[in-house]
DNA sequence: TTGTCGTTTGTCAGTAGCTGACATTAGCCT
DNA sequence: AGGCTAATGTCAGCTACTGACAAACGACAA
């Protein structure tokens, strides 16, 4: 149904769709740098534009506003967990897909996002937005959208309906609380290497139990 | 260390304070009730200082943004429940108290509220947060730095560190993640009252553990 | 009662995020 | 080459929010 004959999906794009794309690359590279070094507030939209060399008007037309640009990365990254769990074979227990969909994310998190930025830079954004309280709060919101998405994948490949059925949105809150303190714990840490969060994320699935059973008066963790 | 003799802690505020407090009522009682009938991204700030006959500027004395007014009773409500929690006996396992104090909480949630805005309001609000992307956000935030306070507080009791025992937090985390469901689901469902939330927050309290089992092929719930 | 003092309030001017409308530029295709 | 369409720039305007200064007003004592 389309240029009939070559197998090539991406014939060339054509100097538009190019400009285009290294036009919002480059806002988002410029915005995600002068965040990082000068902190989100104090930088303004104005600035974002003028080191692109764009209009203030462009920079809207790429980006719904500030903290879109702020999150995209983010974003990027949530859809990669999301096609991870999506992958996981039907037979797993949920919560199991939900770790290992995780724990891959994270060991692929350079395939997800270098084509973009650098890892380090996602990562030191990632800090960013934990230490910034409207960006927190903008992200939180987007974590319980996917989460939602989540839950309905989930009941789904276990033949449940979310809105009879408490336990699929249940479990992945959970799991998504979990992964929060994880991202909170760690970016407030030393080791800033995405080892450290992949060996985090299991640490603390593997505490949940223990911290559920209430019973604090025995053994200690991390 | 204060007026010396008289055990009356509260002689009487003078003309200045009564003032101030009637203003402040009477803003946070406007605002929530235009948002909750004309929405919140409807009402301007203007609109609301307006209503109430001061300036603009008079509004942001008393509160710090149009976000704040918003969440202004809901921060009351979550004191209000942080009361209730440190409250509960000493030998009471973490997960209990929490538990018996939302409980609580809800039971007697007229006193805490009553005061300023009717109950019924509050709850619209409610609804209306859970409604409004970014009063939602904000929400979140909010409840994030709250859940920090309770897992400080639980892991006092427990004797533990935070920063080296990560299960206070843990624990903490999912049973706000469980709250969290719980007011969402109880904001779309068709019965408004205290006691539906109450009970909601039982039946979903009883059902984390069968929705961390994974084994979702047994019974349902709801 | 009056006058001083400190707090609250209003006014004004300005910044930043964001949007609609319209003109201009620049790829694209024949 | 020239017309079509999509991207961009410009401009005007709205809303949330802040600092600065002056006016109004309650508190307190002479």
């Amino acid at each position: 149904m389309e240029t009939a004959g070559a197998a090539e999906a991406v014939p060339r794009p054509g100097l538009r769709e190019r400009k285009k794309r290294r036009t919002r690359d480059a806002l988002l590279r410029a915005a995600l740098e002068l965040f990082t070094t000068q902190g989100y507030e104090r930088t303004t939209v104005d600035e974002i534009a003028e080191a692109v060399d764009v209009s203030q008007r462009t920079f809207f037309r790429y980006f719904a506003g500030k903290e879109d640009v702020a999150l995209a990365v983010q974003e990027m990254v949530e859809e990669h967990f999301v096609r991870s769990l999506r992958g996981r074979p039907p037979g797993e227990a949920p919560l199991e897909a939900l770790r290992r969909a995780v724990l891959d994310g994270w060991d692929t998190i350079n395939e997800a996002v270098a084509s973009v930025v650098p890892v380090e830079l996602y990562l030191r954004m990632f800090r960013l937005i934990e230490s910034t309280p409207v960006l927190l709060a903008a992200h939180l919101r987007r974590s319980a959208e996917t989460e939602e998405e989540i839950a309905r994948l989930l009941a789904a490949r276990e033949g449940l309906d979310v809105d009879t059925d408490p336990r699929p949105r249940l479990a992945v809150a959970v799991f998504g609380a979990v992964m929060r303190v994880t991202g909170r714990q760690w970016s407030t840490g030393e080791d800033f290497s995405p080892e450290a969060i992949r060996a985090l994320t299991a640490a603390h699935l593997d505490q949940v139990g223990p911290a559920l059973t209430g019973n604090w008066r025995t053994s200690a963790g991390s």
